[in-house]
DNA sequence: AGGCGGGGTTCTGTATACAGGAAAGCCTGA
DNA sequence: TCAGGCTTTCCTGTATACAGAACCCCGCCT
């Protein structure tokens, strides 16, 4: 693998999971140094950060981390919603019923294990990561999963914005349970729906569970 | 100005503009000797190119221009209605009047121009570009804004598959005008209905003028 | 005659050296 | 004491040199 691969891939796990808060001055030597590589492959590197967006090119002064705001969130969440409702359209009208029934009753067992209080917050986001890439095969639309792509890459930074207590998680994934029945059942309008449940609910709880706009 | 921003914009504008089609390979050394500069500042061009899907890397032999299918265009549009309707929506929500009421003006100047014959296919298309620069202005979504960015992109490219006829333009002309007033009238469902059938029309236009899948 | 292997060539990927510029800090003068 | 300008010191942006890898072509073996 490239030494500009591994370091992408460093730095952008490093910035999804808040180990570089927003703000951080990412300087070049320093993080060379620091991953072991050349100023070279890094900067590929910074640059492709910086064209997702998770950080700014601030001039003549090296590229910071950029900040998570509610009010960026908001933003997010009104491009997510027709977004996400097109791609469940999609995948309706193209899927596989199979996998998408296989993924509604994997959803419904996590809602009993979340009941339960064997909460894995984690394995709970990579079913519900699963789910996303399904639709995403099943929609077949390249320019659809790229767009998508960069919203979700935001989105898990802002997770970290909202306390997820078992409570919301057990209501996600009933919500998301509805969304891959309505997509195996192929049924587009239903899947809509189903989303648009899901990204008011989680924008709600969002908003509920940040009390005043931490840019951090 | 940067030479690596130089570079992206003179490659950028070839792709776009067809002097480099599809399928084109973008040699460092070559392309660095073409432009004037050095391969560092290329290999920065190239890899946003790459990031924008106007080039595909082909491992170990360089990033050649991707192709423009009637298939790809179809994609296109089916990210474009979702998108351009949000974009619309809040762009009536949030308007500024007096512009959107300017730009249906002219758009309405623009179909008479077409009709007497004067088409200036060029400034046409800047206008339907200052449309859209007044909709994302409008909307101050900066997701949304990069996300329909990306598209309009490739949108660029795939015109030259149609042949645009003084009949459409006419037509396309009298759609923005519908666009640009359902906006300026504060109107979001009409706004998105206007783009709807815009979008539609454009997109049986373009199907309509390609006779096979042309890949080139 | 066809397939396979080896050598050569050319490419990308990486490291390093150099130049230009911007920001911060300090010194001086009012 | 404060403001302004200068200097210093980084850091970015660019060029170039080097190494590894892939591909192609030619010759040889079957």
């Amino acid at each position: 693998m490239r030494a500009s691969d591994r370091a992408y891939g460093s730095l952008r796990a490093d910035i999804l999971e808040w180990r570089l808060p927003p703000g951080t001055l990412l300087a070049e030597v320093e993080q060379a140094s620091r991953l072991g590589i050349s100023r070279t492959p890094l900067r590929e590197a910074l640059s492709r950060l910086v064209a997702e967006g998770l950080a700014a090119a601030h001039s003549g002064r090296g590229v910071v981390v950029t900040a998570v705001s509610l009010a960026g969130v908001v933003d997010l969440f009104e491009v997510r919603l027709p977004l996400e409702c097109a791609a469940a359209r999609l995948a309706a009208a193209r899927r596989d019923p199979a996998a998408f029934d296989a993924l509604a009753e994997r959803f419904e067992a996590a809602g009993a294990l979340i009941s339960s209080g064997g909460t894995d917050q984690h394995a709970y986001y990579g079913l519900v990561a699963e789910l996303d890439a399904a639709i995403d095969e099943a929609a077949a639309n390249p320019y659809l999963v790229q767009a998508q792509r960069q919203l979700r890459t935001h989105l898990v930074r802002a997770r970290r914005l909202a306390r997820d207590n078992p409570g919301r998680l057990l209501a996600s994934a009933g919500e998301h349970r509805q969304i891959a029945e309505a997509v195996a059942r192929g049924n587009p309008e239903l899947a809509a729906a189903a989303v648009t449940i899901h990204l008011s609910n989680s924008l709600h709880h969002l908003q509920a569970s940040v009390p005043g706009p931490l840019d951090a």
